[in-house]
RNA sequence: GGAGAGAUGGCUGAGCGGUUGAAAGCACCGGUCUUGAAAACCGGCAAGGUGGCAACACCUUCCAGAGUUCGAAUCUCUGUCUCUCCGCCA
C-alpha cells in the first residue's frame, strides 16, 4: 500500500516507477479523487463539530428542564447534510482504496529496469558447474528409476502436479529440512514458528496476494486460504502491533507446505516436481527499522546462499528487474540453482525487501521516541525443500543411478554416504 | 454440537445515554533526590485523519457492520473472535 501523501508530493515519481513495473499513469486520477475526498471530509467534518455543539447544548438545557425544541430542528437540517456527505465521502474513500490497493511497490533505484527475467542481472556466482563422466539425468528419471518418485500414484490421488515420494527420498526430504532449520536457528539468529496452513482474507491483503492475485490461490471452505507460502503467517504475526523497539528485528523461520494453484503457469513444467500445487519450503522473514532493511536483505541472502554452500551446489544470484520483482518487493534477488539433468539454472530463492509496503497494508508499526513508524518487512526462501531435492539429486547423481548423500546430511542419515 | 460469560489505550482494568478520548494500576519517557543505581516523589504518555507556514483547532476511533437517539464505549440487531462448562474427537 502506498503513502497518499508520497503520490500527493511526488506524482511524476510515482507515475515512472509504476511504469518501469507495467502499470499505466495513474496519480493524476488518483490525486483528483483524494481532492474530492478531502473537500469533502473538510465540509463533513465541520457540520459534524455543528452538531455536537448543538447536542452538547441540547444536553445542558434538558438538565436544567428548558426547551429545547429549536436547537433540535436545527439539528434535524444538519443530519440530512451530513448523511449525503459521508455518503460522497465513503465513496471517494472505496475508489481510491481500491486502486492504491492493487498497485505494486515502488522499486528501489539500484533495481535495474526491464521487462521480464530475460533482463535480470548476474549479481554473484558460486562455486562452478559440475563435471560428469556420463549424460546426467533429470530428477524425475532417476527417483522414477528408484522407484522411489511417483507421480501416477499422485495423480491418482490429486491429479496433475501433485507428487508422491517414498522411503530415502523421503526422508532425504525430511533431512534438508530439518537441516535448514537447525543451520537458522542455529547459525543464523532465526527463530522458529510452528504457523497455521490456513489464513483468512486479512492476512493475504496483508502481504499482498490480496485483492489481485486470488486465482493463484487455494480456498478451503468459506473463510480460509491455504497459504502459498510461509511468508504470509510468519509476516502477519506483527499485524496491527505497535512493536516495542527493543523487539526488532525480528527474525523468524517456518517449514511448512505451501499451495498454489498455478493458475498462470498452464503447461510450463508440466514434467517432474518443478512446478507442484504443493511444496514444502523453509522460510525466512525479518522485521526490521527502515534504516536497516537494506543491508537486512543483503544478511538474508547470505543466510539462503549458506544453505548451498554448505550443501556445495553450484548457483547464481540474479538481480530481478522491475519487471520480473513480485507486487510487494521493492528489491529482490533469486537464488538460481544449477541443475545439471536440465542444463538449467532454476530459482530456487527469492530474497524480497517489500520496505515499509506490506507493513501499511498491516498497520505494523513500531514506537520510537515521539511516534509510531511503519517497520520494513522482509521475507526469503530459505529454501525451497522440493527443488534443493531435485538440485540434491541431479548434482549428487551417480552413473549406476545411485545418489550420493551431501556431507551436510549424513548426520541425518546415520552417516550413510549415499541414498540406497 | 449444547449452555453460559466476555471483547475498552503498549499491557491489566473502571466506566449512571450528555464536560469520558475514556478512572486506576503497570510499562515507558523526563525531572527531583542519590557518589551511582534502586526506592520514593513530581510531571508526561492512544491512534488515524482534515484544515493551518505554524502555534493550534476540529473530526473519527472503546472487536466489526447496521440501527435507535438531538447526542452511544454505554441501548437494539447481525457477524467475528476469546474464555468457561458439557458432549464428541486427533
Amino acid at each position: 500500500m502506498h503513502n497518499i501523501n508520497y503520490i500527493r508530493e511526488n506524482p511524476i515519481e510515482f507515475d515512472n516507477a509504476m511504469k518501469v513495473r507495467g502499470e499505466n499513469p495513474i496519480s493524476t486520477k488518483i490525486l483528483e479523487i483524494d481532492k474530492v475526498k478531502r473537500e469533502t471530509q473538510t465540509v463533513l467534518q465541520t457540520l459534524l463539530a455543528e452538531r455536537n455543539n448543538i447536542s452538547k447544548i441540547i444536553g445542558k438545557l434538558k438538565s436544567n428542564n428548558e426547551d429545547a425544541k429549536e436547537e433540535m430542528l436545527k439539528v434535524d437540517e444538519i443530519k440530512n447534510k451530513i448523511n449525503t456527505l459521508k455518503e460522497l465521502q465513503q465513496i471517494k474513500e472505496n475508489e481510491l482504496n481500491s486502486i492504491l490497493n492493487r498497485l505494486p511497490n515502488i522499486p528501489h533505484q539500484t533495481v535495474p529496469n526491464g521487462k521480464d527475467e530475460n533482463d535480470n542481472v548476474l549479481y554473484r556466482e558460486w562455486g562452478s558447474r559440475p563435471n560428469f563422466d556420463f549424460k546426467p539425468k533429470m530428477h524425475y528419471e532417476i527417483g522414477e528409476s528408484l522407484g522411489l518418485i511417483n507421480f501416477e500414484l499422485a495423480s491418482k490421488l490429486s491429479g496433475s502436479r501433485f507428487v508422491v515420494l517414498k522411503k530415502q527420498i523421503s526422508k532425504l526430504e525430511r533431512s534438508i529440512s530439518n537441516f535448514m532449520l537447525d543451520k537458522h536457528t542455529e547459525e543464523n539468529g532465526y527463530t522458529e514458528y510452528s504457523v497455521p496452513f490456513l489464513v483468512k482474507k486479512d492476512s493475504l491483503f496483508g502481504t499482498g496476494q490480496l485483492p489481485k492475485f486470488d486465482e493463484d490461490l487455494f480456498t478451503a471452505g468459506e473463510n480460509h486460504w491455504l497459504i502459498p507460502t510461509a511468508e504470509v503467517p510468519l509476516t502477519n504475526l506483527v499485524r496491527e502491533e505497535i512493536l516495542n523497539i527493543n523487539q526488532l528485528p525480528i527474525r523468524a523461520t517456518s517449514f511448512t507446505p505451501c499451495f498454489r494453484s498455478e493458475a498462470g503457469a498452464a503447461g510450463k513444467d508440466t514434467r517432474g516436481m518443478l512446478r507442484q500445487h504443493q511444496f514444502t519450503k523453509v522460510e525466512l522473514v525479518s522485521i526490521v527499522e527502515p534504516q536497516h532493511s537494506e543491508e537486512e536483505l543483503e544478511r538474508m541472502l547470505n543466510c539462503a546462499e549458506s544453505i548451498l554452500k554448505d550443501l556445495q551446489i553450484h548457483y547464481r544470484v540474479m538481480t530481478l528487474c522491475s519487471g520480473d520483482m513480485g507486487f510487494s518487493a521493492n528489491k529482490t534477488y533469486d537464488i538460481e540453482v544449477w541443475l545439471p539433468g536440465e542444463n538449467k539454472y532454476r530459482e530456487i530463492s527469492s530474497c524480497s525487501n517489500c520496505t515499509d509496503f506490506q507493513a501499511r497494508r498491516m498497520n505494523s508499526r513500531y514506537k520510537t521516541e515521539d511516534k509510531n513508524t511503519y517497520v520494513h518487512t522482509l521475507n526469503g526462501s530459505g529454501l525451497a525443500v522440493g527443488r534443493t531435492l531435485i538440485a540434491i539429486l541431479e548434482n549428487y547423481q551417480m552413473e549406476d543411478g545411485n545418489v550420493e548423500i551431501p556431507e551436510i546430511l549424513r548426520k541425518y542419515f546415520n552417516n550413510q554416504k549415499t541414498l540406497l
